[in-house]
DNA sequence: CCAGCGGCTGGAAACGTTTCCCGGAACCAG
DNA sequence: CTGGTTCCGGGAAACGTTTCCAGCCGCTGG
């Protein structure tokens, strides 16, 4: 028998002794006569069919395929969102399309255009910073897109955001309610989005709490351990009772280096983090960090995607589908734990 | 202007007052005529033509997809291989999908059996207990598989394998060396091929140290940070010097829970974990660990995934393309840090 | 001057589906 | 028995490419 590569519907229409309509129509579940039904759904099975994807995708214009785009996977808190989405579009029948930007701009827009191939029906995005090129490309993208982040007024697209402002004040005023009144910074980038709004709520703690912002005991890094490792080493000479680090990464990294001159957490010194990721609770001592809802942003912008994908099978034109951009706002959560617990024994 | 969805092949023809034939030989580089190349190109930038993957893939046979499926995307382990694969996949040209399957067995032939319906054009898997069916599925792949784990001989299929068992050893024997005497083994489960590898080497490693092989310091679990901390706990009763553990989920799971007894970590028991996932490196204290290669796994199956698919653009018939199956094994490497210290100050 | 050749080009087929439309058959009621 | 409905099935078009094939044109060599 000549196999000519795998079997298609026109195989079966072949051996089952009917039309290449007919077979379709059987697959997948139209109405036919119980002898076509029997006779098709027999065919295929001996023959082991399994319907082309990419056929189905240029006829039906969509391909079932979702894309995530964030900086960087090894962040735990893009893990998180990346199982979230994953559990959401898996249950509705998408397969999802992994897309590290390393947080370069011109990789974030790339992806952007990248949706003109039809290669995905929609995408989440994390952009790191918003550029006016970022603006405008969302506005012209070729499909539904969510962002995870924050997004200046007007851009027509949904989004999904952490509240990092609040979420810092929430962090800065604990670590003021159990004592500590010389509370460093750990900050990223400070021109990135994240950076500037955990920046702004650290400096909302202080008022609250009438604390004076001392431009010493803030410090500017990158993300990353090493980095929130270096940083607490150069803030020590200026005398801090805590550290509050603008995500896990860097307080993991400053609780290493303390740790590591002897110092103790949090008796010496407390730490907090933010992002609540899987780093704060593997941490020794424990991380207190603050939730940015990492999972539920996630979770909410593939629901958010899902539901534009289903009100308008393929956005057809320039115009934008659907009503009005829907923004939701996770709101922060302080998870205590024991990196922050009050200094039982003040120093001498 | 009628605007009809995204600008086509046919558009672009249109526009320039040539055939589609000549738009593709231009696009594609082919030899035109100047003034045809011209008017193409210019066409094709006016109306920001983006070629539809989907008809491409669907006329060329190849999707330029394709699939990583592996247990659980939350251990470290695995975002260390996608890592490695999406760097490797993106510079040929490949994009991701990924795959969660839970380590469900069913999940995870339900992938391989995917690859017929033509979505991606290889894929890497990772499966986490290898059964008849399993070989079965193997055997019989719609397309190039690379497995990235431990696989019985005589399944056509590439591999990747860490060499767990001499890695186990290699631990015990550090342990060993530094002075313990009373190694407990904290495994996950024995049925599982890593599981059943490191207490091979678990074993392997006593008896090169002449040690006698306890039955009570052994406990056998989930994977998992919770599991390991259970694990710690009942093993404590009888009285180890040393924790080895059979990954670094594991190993935190205990060192937090021996901590957490007020225990000292290496100063009572040494811990030491393995796969040098990232956990290892910002454990408190940092963990000793056996470097199974995680990335470089993830690296090399992605190669010889990439290998298989430019030797045969597609795979035709039932037969495997190319030769036999490659067998690739990554050296184990142990990292020691501070967690498996001498005990400076024996227990009285 | 003509045959032949090579470079370009356009028409058309093909990839594997889904779906529109129409014709035929069966059935019912009048 | 006939006209109208209803139900089913088949032919064919369409999705957007790539590629085969044949034809046209203009040269060149004899």
């Amino acid at each position: 028998m000549p196999d000519g590569g795998p079997p298609t519907i026109v195989s079966i229409a072949e051996r089952a002794g009917v039309s290449i309509a007919s077979v379709s129509r059987v697959l997948n579940g139209q109405g036919a006569r119980r002898d076509t039904t029997e006779r098709v759904r027999r065919a295929a099975a001996e023959l082991g069919y399994v319907p082309n994807a990419v056929a189905r995708s240029l006829k039906g214009g969509r391909t079932r395929q979702l894309t995530f785009a964030m900086p960087d996977i090894g962040n735990p808190v893009y893990v998180a969102m990346v199982r979230a989405i994953q559990e959401v579009t898996k249950a509705a029948g998408y397969r999802l399309l992994l897309h590290s930007t390393d947080a370069v701009a011109e990789d974030e827009l790339a992806v952007l255009r990248s949706l003109q191939d039809r290669t995905s029906d929609g995408l989440i995005l994390v952009p790191i910073r918003i550029t006016d090129a970022h603006v405008a490309a969302l506005g012209a993208a070729a499909g539904p897109v969510v962002v995870i982040g924050s997004l200046p007024p007007g851009v027509p697209v949904d989004s999904v955001r952490a509240d990092s402002v609040a979420g810092a004040t929430l962090a800065v005023r604990h670590l003021h309610a159990t004592g500590r009144r010389r509370i460093a910074f750990v900050n990223g980038p400070a021109d990135t989005v994240p950076g500037h709004h955990r920046e702004l709520g650290y400096r909302a703690g202080l008022a609250e709490c009438g604390l004076p912002y001392r431009p010493e005991l803030v410090v500017r890094t990158e993300f990353g351990v090493e980095a929130g490792a270096r940083a607490a080493r150069r803030l020590l000479p200026a005398g801090p009772d805590a550290l509050f680090c603008a995500n896990d990464q860097l307080a993991l990294g400053a609780a290493h280096a303390l740790l590591a001159r002897g110092l103790r957490v949090p008796a010496d010194l407390a730490v907090a983090g933010m992002d609540d990721s899987e780093l704060a609770q593997v941490a020794w001592p424990p991380l207190t960090s603050v939730d940015l809802g990492s999972a539920e942003r996630g979770r909410r912008a593939a629901e958010l995607l899902l539901d534009r994908l289903d009100g308008r099978p393929a956005p057809p034109g320039g115009e934008r589908a659907g009503p009005a951009p829907r923004t939701t706002t996770a709101p922060p959560r302080l998870v205590v734990r024991a990196s922050t617990a009050p200094a039982t024994d003040p120093k001498p």
